[in-house]
DNA sequence: GCTGTTTTTGAAAACGATTTCATAAAAGAT
DNA sequence: ATCTTTTATGAAATCGTTTTCAAAAACAGC
């Protein structure tokens, strides 16, 4: 009831002194089709194609809506157009340096074009990605944007059978059924990895993220032993430490391989935050980097450049990958042009933090 | 026709072998419930109550859910039900290390409770603001959550219009007329400021955001300036340096500040970014800190614990922020608990980056 | 001024859920 | 077994837009 109030208010106000519209709810369509002397049609109309109404109407009809402070409802153009104008994402968080730049840089282009971004959270959980997907087709969304290549079959099935335009950021597989908008990060992980044993490393450590359920830890992982196997470095499963998320997580992976009786000389890790903790660990432990020990970051962040010695990583291309994604998308959703893979190339940032290992 | 193919493809495989469903788009509540002999107001009963459902008929419907992979559409149930389970928010960017995490929190909140986060944002220009309050009303939200405290007429007038419950965070003023859920940016700034006048400095730059259009920048400054009141230090204007959001940026006016005949002693600045950046810029131009120059954040993000020397900042409390904010609205949306303001306080955290001037 | 064409317009039917209301079925009381 | 009460169910109205379709108005050409 306090419905049909809401309604019965704004009606009136229709009818009455338009001046003193204030601190009263939702016009809808026909309010401001009456107001305006018109029928509803013609104000959507006007909404939408307002080259097909006549000028003198027009005009009054845009003063309506200004008067009324009427604001379309998204939910009733997309029961009748079957657009939501928006784009869904799922990853693992908003926040750390990286998926937020990434986010930041796709909604802003896609907020350009009038659509918009919902982001939902997995927190690294695989589990609940169906749930998000699930969310997120309810909410209509127009396409589809997920980190990473691998995903549960029901998320894939979900996502399949909604017949949702879906595109995977953030990795890039030969083989993948899916469009791909991203790097290799095998490649990627290979380079940084690489790198350190040409230096002369022979005993490395690496953290890593957990790579069940993460395809993009999993390929860093390969990575690095593919340059460790090229150099001929036997592989000692028990220098690679998986750690959460986080540069309190990175600071202990670094305590526990120092823990060891033959700590290794270099750590590769497979994110910058983990290379953060790591060098804050060994100024704590009164290691000095690089020349007590090596430590790699992984995404070249910002923040690389700010610590002492600054971090030699692997620049991954995330601005042109939010980039292309929403573009992708908005060719496809606007132009009807096929969306394609896009696999885009990293790079190796040598700074201080790297050296030959100390005979 | 695209449309009326798709029903019918759907239509089809609801009658007949349920198991070769695959790759076929939407079905309705009316599919389902043609699916399992009952009538679409029984499959919506099954999702919303499901106890006023005879367990036999209740399973039947929940299997042909299963079987058609049914996801109800959110736009249907907005408009038929008025609330559509969305919360806006209007950030001014999604990233940085301080907007991310809050948003992170309270999505997460948020998210357990049914809801779903829509973030908009601003890149820090008022003028966009309003066009965001538009989309996000046009979407049907709730609730909204917005940061600061000072909001274009415009802004102000579209929610109490459509009478959108509202939420100010990131700042606490005294005579504010809106719930707000924040700090007292004044006080914080003073906090800092105070502890680098204490420490004997009297020529002191600041580096903080544009202060037009962005209240909490405005309130630091104007603690800064309490600071140097109180410590009997003549304001120099142009020792006050506004800069964009962002590293290089404080770089930039970090530079700006060293090239003048006499360099301050300390520079306060009023994001840790800015102060990230100053840092970078001050080992750069072989200055010491402290030892030359003192240099102070504020927010106390997770990364001035990793510099060399370790940031004096002032620790904002993003975390209680965000969960009591997500709280606030919860409560109020689901048991109609009104909403009012927290006022939260800050923490100097004094470490490395400040000491005394040397004579 | 009349006809034929084009442009504008409004009435009404969707879109896909929820919800009311009346009826049917089950349970309980005697 | 019958009557009352309670619980389950389905038909139909509804939410606020867009869109189709047919009618009305404007415009042209003669």
């Amino acid at each position: 009831m306090c419905e049909s109030f809401a309604r019965r208010v704004s009606a009136e106000v229709a009818d009455a002194d338009a001046k003193a519209v204030r601190l009263v709810s939702v016009a809808t369509i026909e309010d401001v089709a009456r107001h305006a002397g018109v029928s509803a049609a013609t104000v959507s109309r006007v909404l939408n194609t307002p080259e097909r109404v006549r000028t003198e109407r027009r005009v009054r009809v845009e003063q309506a809506i200004d008067e009324l402070g009427f604001v379309p409802l998204t939910a009733a153009q997309r029961l009748k157009s079957g657009r939501s104008m928006t784009i869904g994402a799922i990853f693992p968080r908003i926040d750390s340096i990286l998926f937020g730049s990434v986010l930041n840089e796709i909604q802003s282009r896609l907020d350009d074009a009038g659509f918009t971004l919902t982001v939902m959270t997995t927190g690294y959980d695989m589990d609940v990605e169906p749930t998000r997907v699930r969310q997120l087709i309810a909410r209509g969304i127009d396409a589809l944007v997920l980190v990473g290549g691998l995903h549960s079959e029901q998320t894939d099935d979900l996502i399949a059978r909604h017949d949702v335009p879906r595109v995977n950021v953030w990795a890039w597989q030969e083989d993948s059924p899916h469009v791909q908008i991203g790097f290799c990060n095998r490649n990627a992980a290979r380079q940084v990895a690489t790198h350190v044993c040409s230096l002369g490393h022979r005993k490395i450590g690496v953290i890593s993220g957990h790579p069940d359920g993460n395809d993009r830890a999993k390929m860093c992982l390969l990575g690095v032993k593919d340059a460790l196997d090229a150099a001929g470095i036997a592989i000692d499963p028990s220098l690679f430490v998986p750690a959460g998320f986080g540069i309190e997580e990175g600071a202990a992976a670094f305590l526990d391989l120092f823990n060891r009786s033959v700590p290794p000389t270099a750590i590769v890790c497979t994110s910058d935050l983990f290379a953060f903790g790591a060098l804050r660990e060994a100024r704590r432990l009164g290691l000095r980097v690089p020349e007590d020990v090596s430590i790699t970051g992984f995404d070249d962040s910002d923040f690389a450049q700010i610590t002492v010695p600054a971090l030699t990583s692997v620049r991954t291309p995330r601005q042109m990958m939010a980039a292309r994604c929403a573009q992708t998308i908005l060719g496809y959703l606007n132009e009807g042009h096929k969306m394609s893979s896009v696999r885009l190339s990293t790079e190796l940032i040598v700074r201080g933090s790297t050296a030959a290992p100390t005979a």
